[in-house]
DNA sequence: GTCTATACACGGATAGAC
DNA sequence: GTCTATCCGTGTATAGAC
């Protein structure tokens, strides 16, 4: 593990903690054990670590959907398959996960806006995955943007629930989540 | 409305806009067109400001708790309750919601306590409607932890998709994340 | 009740010695 | 590649004039 990478693990563990603002380079660097100004020898500026975190989760994203577009199946596989990318991330690297849900507005420039032009176009191939279900009769007709915010809603805030009860069988979370989120919370009356 | 109600209000805006860490007292004041210095004849810290903000919505939100506790009602009549007061409170105060789930962890000593105490209340409150509605069989008995997680999540991130696309129907709204939330997203097959 | 002036700690970042 | 020293802007907050 390079130098960098070793900065990197340690901020993704402060930014989650205090937020990526409250946070200081002094910080980052007493946590390493070293100074603030070495810091710079491996990195060009706090705000490229946030870069660099959010494009980690941007891209993977990014791909995980194209793989779920690529192939022909019913719009329950391809939900969850959405479904499934989602909890593989949060059980794998859920502070990247806090930090991309809460400090992506701190994204500066260019980075700022290659992140967001990602985390739209997954939100318009979700929509459209979601659109085609309900033209399908697969999916309820009511208001296509409530079942996408609402499912959205649960998979991106699911670090926040998995950090206390981590050791939960990863695939027993994916069937439990799904189940819900498909089908709902009532028994069949 | 008395000077401090209007710091608050201009706060709610600019905290939900950039973040409570990055909005600063002299960013508020020119907000306001006035003076940094002239803030501190109204209130007496930045933290004071959040934490009436969030103090707000925890009393809300443990008021209508008390209600829903109150009455004898069924299981599904109650989660109603609970949908319904947290989308009026999107509806009639999103920004403050914003802010209490993105800052509420920058609240200080006594404030962060009093806070925490609340929220964790109001989660156990709902915890034990739930595991109510499991033992009754309204409810399915798949965990109940990750029911309460993802109903939670759905209602606390509202506010971001109801800012989009503000103007829809309060009722309405209410009606189709009922709907969701309960009978899930898929049609019956 | 608002202003100017200012205190003083802390922010990100750089220069240059070693 | 890490250090010390430092630059300089910005942060919250106060003092005291008006």
């Amino acid at each position: 593990m390079t130098r960098r990478q070793e900065i990197i693990k340690s901020a993704k563990t402060l930014f989650r903690e205090r937020g990526y603002k409250s946070v200081s380079m002094r910080d980052l660097a007493k946590a390493m054990d070293f100074k603030a100004a070495s810091l710079y020898n491996h990195i060009s500026s706090k705000e490229e670590i946030l870069a660099e975190i959010a494009m980690d989760v941007a891209h993977y994203f990014t791909r995980e959907m194209e793989l779920v577009r690529s192939i022909d199946i019913n719009t329950r596989t391809r939900l969850e398959a959405v479904i499934s990318h989602h909890i593989d991330l949060t059980v794998t690297n859920p502070e990247a996960i806090a930090i991309v849900n809460n400090d992506w507005m701190h994204l500066e420039g260019n980075n700022f806006e290659e992140f967001l032009k990602l985390r739209n176009a997954y939100e318009q191939d979700l929509r459209d995955i979601i659109n085609k279900g309900v033209e399908s009769g697969e999916l309820k007709s009511k208001n296509t943007e409530v079942i996408l915010f609402s499912t959205l809603s649960t998979l991106r805030t699911l670090h926040l629930w998995y950090r206390k009860r981590s050791g939960v069988n990863g695939q027993q979370l994916k069937n439990d989540i799904t189940e819900i989120l498909l089908n709902g919370i009532l028994t069949k009356a």
